[in-house]
Formats: structure tokens, C-alpha cells, sequence
DNA sequence: ATAACACCTAAACCTAACTTTAGGTCAATA
DNA sequence: TATTGACCTAAAGTTAGGTTTAGGTGTTAT
């Protein structure tokens, strides 16, 4: 059993932030004694889960919604189940997204090492697309949604 | 040359935003006739940047900044590179973090696909480490902070 | 006994990134 | 001629996720 002020420490979280996801209802139920709240093993792996479903991107909202569910017992497996289904979902279509993002900024390190190179873009803004390097050249017609015959 | 009207459709992003974001400076020197924005590929241009970069989580600020540089010359190409390669690696980042979070997800699922089985979590909750299936044990052990040996 | 600590609450404040509102210009259509 | 549609501005409002402030309680060290 744990303060909030130990809480804070082991997590890294400010105290703030603590209280605050208490009064979203993050932690229903928490024991308290005379008023001070006390983080037993419950709200410890709670707060796990928040911080994991919380790097997900999911908002404080769904994840009270989930921690109610918790206290409904077996009833809400199959609820419980889907949300983590559907935010696996999520986080794979973000990572993919995000795998896009790269390559867009790859060719953007390529584009200013090539103009450092040059010191002028003259070069690049009349390099044919044939002339790039294949790697740039795919992102270069992904970027400007082409196809190859453009 | 675009009218806002038509930015808006191609990139299917709000007028009030387009001109939100010029507000903020991220369109400098967008010309103007008799009062009416004209995009014209240089903007085209930067709009693709400017979702590239926000998608990986850029702030507004920091993409002004470099739309400063684009219209400052050659002097600035190394800022605008080290830019890029600074945000590469950020993003390089986020996709590790996030596949952390994927395993933690990996292993709500399973977890509450053996409670749907069960009907309770009683098994779940008195299962030894050892006995879990091997994927689920290693996420399980980083989950908490544990060596092999724990 | 008094000061320092760790806790508490309610409510105001903050920031980013937009969005909405209210009021106005100008060109083309009914 | 009047109204519709696409543009414009400045300023206020919105949302999420906190953080800060101001004031208070209860226990422990000097």
C-alpha cells in the first residue's frame, strides 16, 4: 500500500497528475483512510495499464470507461477484450503511419545533403525522376501520388 | 494557382485551418490578389511538408521556423537538414515506444482471452510466471520491471 | 509550541491547434 | 436588383490533459 506522493515516484507522474486522473475516475474506488488516498496492488496495475493505453493515444474518457468495466466483473471480459482488440488495431495502423512519415523525411535528408553538396537546389529542381536514386525515387512518386508511367 | 477553396479539397483539410496556418506563419510570402490567397506550387509544396512533419508530431511553431529557412536560401540548408535528421530519429523513436505498447496490448488480450474462457480470472490471478506461454511470460516480465530470475 | 511535511480540495489557469462567430467585400447568377 | 457563393478579418470559443494557486488538515521533528 502505497502514498500518492510514493506513487508519484515510482511512476515518475507529478502528484497533480495523480489526483487529476482520480477525479476523472481512474481509479474507482480507491481506498482511502481519513481522507488520504492509499494505491494498493488494484490501482498500481491500474496504473500501468493507463500509462500504457495513455503512450496508445487513447483518452482519459475510454480509459475510465475501461476501469469501470473492471469493476463489473466477469460481465465485461468480452468489452474489456474488444477494446484492447481494436486499439492493437490502432496502434499498428499509427506505426505504419508512422513508417510512411519516415520515408518522406528520408527524402527530405537526401534532398538537403544533395543541395549542401551542390550549394544551390538548380541541380535538384531539374533532376529528372529517372536520375534519382531508386529508394528516393519511390518516395519522390509516392509523395506526389504518381505511378511509375508519369 | 489554387484558391484556398481548392487547397481545402486537394488536401482535404479545413479553409479555416489553411488560413490558420498562415495566420502562424507557415505560408510566408503567399501572394496575394486584391486580398485573395493564390497557392501556387511553392505552397502545394509546403503543405505536404507541413503534414508530413505534423503527422510526426512537430509542433507549428518549429515548422514555421523552417519555412523561414526555406525562404532564407542556400545559407540554411544545414538547419533544414540537422531538422530532418533530428526528426527522423524522434520518429525512429515513437515507433519503438509504440511497439512496446503493442506487446503490453498483446498481452491484455490474451489475458482476457483466457478469462472469456474461464468465465473468471482466479486461474489468471494464481498462474506462476513459468506456466504462462512463452510470448506472453517475456512481455509479462517487462511489464514489471522483472529479470528472468524474479 | 511551532515549524516543516505530506497530504487534501476547489477552482482558476495554461497550451496547442483548431473552430466558430460576426461582420464585410466582391463577382456572378435569377 | 437582389441574392447567392467564395473569399476576407478579428476575436472569441473549444477541447484535452494537465498544472498552479490558495487555503486547509493532521502528524512528526526541534
Amino acid at each position: 500500500m502505497y502514498t500518492i506522493g510514493q506513487v508519484s515516484e515510482m511512476f515518475n507522474i507529478p502528484i497533480s497528475t495523480l489526483r487529476y486522473y482520480d477525479k476523472e475516475g481512474l481509479f474507482p474506488n480507491i481506498h482511502r483512510e481519513s481522507g488520504i488516498r492509499k494505491f494498493d496492488e488494484k490501482e498500481i496495475e491500474a496504473l500501468r495499464i493507463i500509462e500504457c493505453l495513455k503512450k496508445s493515444g487513447l483518452e482519459i474518457k475510454i480509459i475510465k470507461q475501461f476501469m469501470q468495466w473492471c469493476e463489473q466483473g466477469s460481465e465485461t471480459y468480452i468489452q474489456r477484450k474488444n477494446l484492447f482488440v481494436k486499439q492493437k488495431e490502432t496502434v499498428e495502423a499509427e506505426i505504419e503511419r508512422l513508417k510512411h512519415v519516415l520515408d518522406v523525411i528520408e527524402y527530405k535528408c537526401w534532398y538537403y545533403d544533395e543541395a549542401i553538396k551542390d550549394g544551390n537546389e538548380e541541380r535538384l529542381n531539374t533532376m529528372k525522376i529517372e536520375d534519382m536514386p531508386d529508394k528516393i525515387r519511390e518516395i519522390y512518386l509516392k509523395m506526389h501520388n504518381m505511378s511509375k508511367d508519369n
